[in-house]
DNA sequence: CGGTACAGACCGAGCGGTCGGTCGGCACAG
DNA sequence: CTGTGCCGACCGACCGCTCGGTCTGTACCG
């Protein structure tokens, strides 16, 4: 379906990871204890041990299927894209907005509890970051190639685009003052300044 | 003295800071015991109490003092850059840029463990960490008012630009492919881009 | 000069409490 | 009568922090 890229599923959480969530997001993973969850899932412990083997279990099930969710819609969004640089770059960013204002939470403890997961977890987590990061990459480099990019390093631009998009989920409330739609307008023309595109 | 903003002072953390510095930086404040930064220190946990109260204390030592820092060093930046936009912008960046480089642990401590402060220490936190933020809020109002920047939503450009400096503490590395000044040079070409200054 | 008084730096042992995780069992659906 | 979903009670380990005390110096008194 065309544009499907743009909206993220609603249908909730599992209670235990919602509970994980809401709790992780509060505290951060090492200060949030297995009771404290539990209580937000309306579980005791052990009720909540029969859905998920560990701790680390819940961060690892809040981790992956975002990121892996994130990667699914920016495939799409660059699919629906086309070969143009600028179009590519366009739907690959607003899908990073968007994903980080809709997905607000969970990329955020994707995103700063990287110290937290297991190595086995984590190598996993930065791999599909990375994938995505060098989706981005190869965009400016052939915008920068074909002209239509004007930054002298490509790299560099890309990171910092992605770290603006990032930075979306620690700011962005959806009662704010600012809507999504607003929010993809305004980061779009900034995402293109900064790598040298024409359009503000 | 001239352009000393730009450099920050080497001389070493009091034993217990440094010490914790390193546990948090590895495992986060929560992830880390006291224990373990008692054995950083080559201190017993007693030991390490007698020089600082609590363990949150050590968090806010390092935290207030190297944002304190910052504010002093942008001041004097902004200060020795005259009156121009321009000026004034690549100097309050070029600062920004520095000191997530030579202080990056303890900006990265500082931006990712607003969670564990305590109400006071947090509060005390964000009010350096918004007076940081405004002073570039105004320098790009400033320069759109005069026509030297182009973009259209000076506030949103500024909290980029921000982010992407901040950004920089989580990656440099110093023994890393870049140095301190190309990473000045490369940014300050971005973060031009990113108000729309016209030169690259 | 020797002796006393004191202070800062530090530690072994251990406090009450919480941690992540487990065990055995109960209620109920198929 | 078996499997699923769940819980009260509990485990050993570890948590942040404190107690009572020991050192090493240093300053001042006589």
């Amino acid at each position: 379906m065309s544009g499907s890229w743009r909206s993220f599923g609603d249908e909730p959480l599992p209670v235990p990871l919602a509970a994980a969530l809401s709790a992780f997001s509060e505290q951060g993973y090492h200060g949030t204890s297995i009771r404290r969850i539990a209580e937000k899932a309306h579980l005791s412990v052990p009720g909540l041990y029969h859905h998920y083997p560990s701790k680390q279990a819940l961060l690892e099930g809040l981790v992956m299927t975002v990121m892996q969710e994130l990667l699914d819609h920016s495939g799409q969004a660059l699919e629906e894209a086309g070969p143009s640089a600028q179009r590519r770059f366009d739907h690959v960013v607003e899908c990073l907005l968007r994903f980080h204002m809709h997905r607000r939470r969970q990329a955020f403890i994707a995103s700063t509890e990287i110290r937290s997961m297991k190595p086995e977890v984590r190598d996993a987590y930065i791999a599909l970051r990375d994938q995505q990061q060098r989706m981005l990459d190869r965009i400016v480099e052939q915008g920068v190639a074909e002209g239509v990019f004007a930054t002298a390093y490509p790299q560099d631009a890309s990171r910092a685009v992605t770290t603006m998009c990032v930075a979306v989920a620690t700011w962005f409330r959806p009662d704010g003052d600012l809507g999504p739609d607003q929010v993809v307008q305004r980061y779009l023309s900034l995402a293109r300044a900064t790598v040298g595109a024409e359009s503000g």
